[in-house]
DNA sequence: TGGCAGGCCAATT
DNA sequence: AATTGGCCTGCC
């Protein structure tokens, strides 16, 4: 069926802006969500025309910004506005859009005002949040966004996602994949990559726990197996309530949180953040650190931004990696 | 080819 | 309270 969204929402962005391990660009504007046991294919369709009062692609990426580019031929230029009426083609049932996909991609918030509530005097901010507009903060499981962060400390992103597909491979259980034969293009370049092979769920916890530390090394954890181990069996004992945990306000979550072995201040405020949807965290990391001496002299601008400031983080840290000097 | 990656822990001041 | 070395592994 056919969605439509007037708010900012950009799926490569979504993707790539390191708040998500799993989801994937399986073909032309395509991409592939998943979250518990759904999986969601979305393919955004060509938008026909635009307003008269809103700027066209080129507009957007112009003047002298330092150029933002796509990090590959991914993303097609037709699809890079991000602050219009936009139309999918989605694989769920109407109900299901409304049930599980709409709160998953947060549609209920308007992402434009908070972009445009960014002061002009804050020059680099309101630069990010151009840059970053059509990132959503998307709600995603508690546990997996623990155990995915615990597994994110001194790695890239590719090898957190290798690492976060091997654990799902062999603990994980097999998902139903929407077929995609007949409603979606399928280019040559995705098929390979993601059509062919069975999708698995992120391991429950009580699935997890029927890994040895001796399996959990081979699934590339290194030093952090014993992080995972120990989660893992402190959670099916009852000794940590992912879902009780919700009840307590930012500070007291984060003061949990940290009890944790592997879990430290980014950490914490990363599950914060894209597991528990506490907008107001942003988590500190060495790319965030960078901006925060080169452009702001040190001084973390974003507790300023309060409730706020995870999304304009997501922003910063999406315009961060993806910046070309 | 080796340095480094979206840190954390423990030991030391 | 602040600083520092060590750590598993894979990617560029």
């Amino acid at each position: 069926m056919t969605i439509t969204v007037n708010d900012d929402f950009d799926l490569y962005k979504i993707v790539n802006s390191g708040q998500c391990f799993r989801p994937a660009a399986i073909g032309e504007n395509t991409y592939r969500f998943i979250t518990g046991e759904n999986v969601l294919i979305i393919q955004e369709l060509p938008t026909s025309e635009l307003s008269p009062n809103e700027l066209s692609p080129s507009e957007v990426h112009a003047n002298e910004i330092p150029a933002f580019e796509p990090l590959s031929s991914e993303r097609s230029e037709k699809t890079a506005v991000s602050n219009t009426c936009h139309t999918f083609s989605v694989s769920c049932s109407e109900n299901d859009w409304d049930s599980i996909w709409t709160p998953y991609f947060d549609l209920d918030l308007n992402y434009s005002s908070i972009r445009e509530s960014v002061p002009k005097k804050d020059k680099y901010m309101t630069h990010c949040a151009k840059v970053g507009a059509g990132i959503r903060m998307l709600r995603q499981d508690k546990w997996e966004m623990l155990i995915s962060f615990i597994i994110s400390q001194r790695k890239s992103i590719p090898a957190i996602r290798s690492s976060v597909e091997k654990l799902c491979k062999r603990y994980g259980h097999p998902l139903c994949v929407p077929e995609t034969s007949e409603t979606f293009e399928t280019s040559e370049t995705f098929e390979t990559s993601a059509a062919s092979e069975t999708l698995h769920s992120f391991p429950t916890p009580e699935e997890l726990s029927h890994a040895t530390e001796e399996e959990l090394k081979e699934c590339g954890l290194g030093y952090r197996v014993p992080y995972i181990y120990e989660v893992t069996k402190q959670v099916n004992e009852g000794k940590i309530d992912l879902i009780t945990l919700d009840t307590l306000n930012d500070d007291d979550l984060f003061t949990e949180l940290k009890k944790i072995k592997g879990v430290g201040d980014k950490v914490a405020n990363c599950v914060e953040l894209f597991g528990y949807h506490r907008l107001g965290r942003a988590p500190v990391d060495t790319w965030i650190a960078k901006v925060i001496n080169e452009q702001y002299g040190g001084i973390n601008p974003f507790p300023a931004y309060k409730e706020k400031a995870g999304v304009l983080q997501q922003y910063v840290f999406y315009t961060a990696q993806h910046a070309r000097e």
